[in-house]
DNA sequence: CACTATACGGAGTGATGGTTCCGATTGTCA
DNA sequence: TGACAATCGGAACCATCACTCCGTATAGTG
C-alpha cells in the first residue's frame, strides 16, 4: 500500500492519468503530453527510446520530464498501470456478466487487442531491467485475479474446459500478444487468438473439425 | 558476397562454429570461448550484455574479441546460425521420417526446447536493432521451409488438421518459446506446448475432452 | 633453438543516454 | 494588476559502451 492515508478530500480528481492532487494547469497538460509522447516513441523507436526524444516529442524540456517523473522507470510504471487498469475493469465486468460463457471469449479477444497495444511498453519495461513480476506485481496480480474469476464463472456455466487454469491462459495470451506477430501479421494473429479460444471450449463429441 | 574468391583449398574445415580457413590454435580456442561466454552472458545479464563483459567471461581481452568478430552484430549473427542450424537439421530429419505423424510432434517438442534456449540470443538480436526478418532472413526461412515440409507430410499422413499452416504454427511456437514463461515456469510451459500439439491433431468425433 | 608472423591484452576514444541545476517564464491568488 | 511561487527549458555532468591502437607474448616452422 503505497498511499499512506488522508487523501486530501479530492477523491476522483483526474481519471486521465492519475497525477498528484493539485498540479498547475500547464503541468497537468505536460504530464499528459509526456505520457502520450512516450507511448508513441516506444512504439516507433523501440524499447529504449531516449528520454530526450520523448521530451522533444512532447514539446517539453528534459527538466519538465524529470519534474513529472523522477526517473525513467517511474514513467514506465505509470504507463504500465495506465494500460493495465482498463484491462482489470474489463475482466471484472466480464466476470460479472450474466452470460459468462460468451463474456470470457469476448473478454479474451479484447484483452488480445489491448495487450498487443501494451507490448511496446512491456518491452521497454523489460529492457530497462525492472522485471514486471516484482515491480508491477501488484497490478498484474489484480489482472490475473480478475481474469481468473471470469474463467471460473465460464467454467461453472459449462462454456469452458476444466483442465486449463489462468496460468495457462495467461501464458498463451501473453506470449501471443507480446510476440511480434501481432504487429506484423494482424490476420495471422487473429487466427491464432481464435484458435486459442476454440481450444478453451469444452471438447464436444461430433464437432466437425477442419473447415475446408 | 563478402568472400572474394579462391577459398584456399580447405573445404570442410571446422564444423564446431564455422571459423575462417586456418586459424592458429589459440585463436580457435578463444573464438569458441567467446561464443560460449556470450551465450552465458546474454542468459544471465540480459539482451544488452556489454562486449567487455563477454570478453571478461571468456578470459580474453576486448582486442581479441574484435579480432574474432569485427562487430557485436557479427557475433550475434554467428550465434543465430549456431542455434538455427541444428533446428533445420532436426526439421529435415522429421520431414524424412517414415512415421511423419508422430515425427512432427516430437519435432515440435524438440524445437520448443531449442527455441527457448535460443531466446536470450533472439532478444539480444532484437535489442541491437537488426531485425531477424532482414538479416537472419535466409537462415530462418530455411527453418520455416523445413518445418513446412514436415507439417505437410504429417497432414498427408492424416495426423494433423489441414486448416493450419506453417505461419500459424510458427507464430504460436515462436510466441510461446520467446515468452518468459519458458524460463520461469517450465511445467506450465510444457503444458502449453502439449496443448498446442493437441490442438494441431485432427478433431476426431467422440474424443473425451477434459481430464478430471 | 631461434625467428617471424600472428594473436593477445587492455588503456584510450568518441558517442550516446540518464540525470541535475539554475536562470527565465508563466500560472495563480490577493 | 502585481507579486510570489511553481514550472519551464536546455546546457552541463557523469556513466556506460562499442570500438581502435599498439606494445608484448606466443604458436608454428626451419
Amino acid at each position: 500500500m503505497p498511499e499512506p492515508l488522508v487523501p486530501p478530500a479530492v477523491p476522483p480528481a483526474a481519471a486521465a492519468a492519475d497525477a498528484g492532487p493539485h498540479l498547475r494547469a500547464d503541468a497537468r497538460r505536460n504530464r499528459a503530453a509526456i505520457l502520450a509522447a512516450a507511448e508513441e516513441a516506444f512504439s516507433t523507436l523501440g524499447p529504449d527510446a531516449p528520454v530526450d526524444e520523448i521530451a522533444r516529442r512532447a514539446r517539453v524540456g528534459v527538466g519538465t520530464f524529470y519534474r513529472n517523473f523522477p526517473t525513467k522507470e517511474a514513467l514506465l510504471r505509470a504507463m504500465v498501470v495506465a494500460h493495465i487498469e482498463p484491462m482489470v475493469e474489463a475482466a471484472r465486468a466480464a466476470a460479472a456478466d450474466d452470460q459468462p460463457g460468451e463474456a470470457v471469449f469476448t473478454l479474451l479477444r479484447n484483452l488480445a487487442r489491448e495487450l498487443s497495444a501494451f507490448r511496446p511498453v512491456a518491452d521497454a519495461v523489460a529492457a530497462s531491467g525492472m522485471d514486471v513480476h516484482a515491480k508491477g506485481g501488484a497490478t498484474s496480480d489484480r489482472l490475473l485475479a480478475a481474469v481468473d474469476a471470469a474463467l471460473t464463472r465460464a467454467k461453472q456455466a459449462g462454456a469452458m474446459r476444466l483442465d486449463v487454469g489462468v496460468d495457462e491462459v495467461a501464458a498463451m495470451m501473453g506470449a501471443l500478444c507480446m510476440s511480434d506477430i501481432a504487429a506484423r501479421e494482424p490476420a495471422t494473429f487473429h487466427r491464432c487468438v481464435d484458435v486459442l479460444c476454440d481450444g478453451l471450449r469444452p471438447v464436444r463429441a461430433g464437432t466437425p473439425g477442419a473447415r475446408p
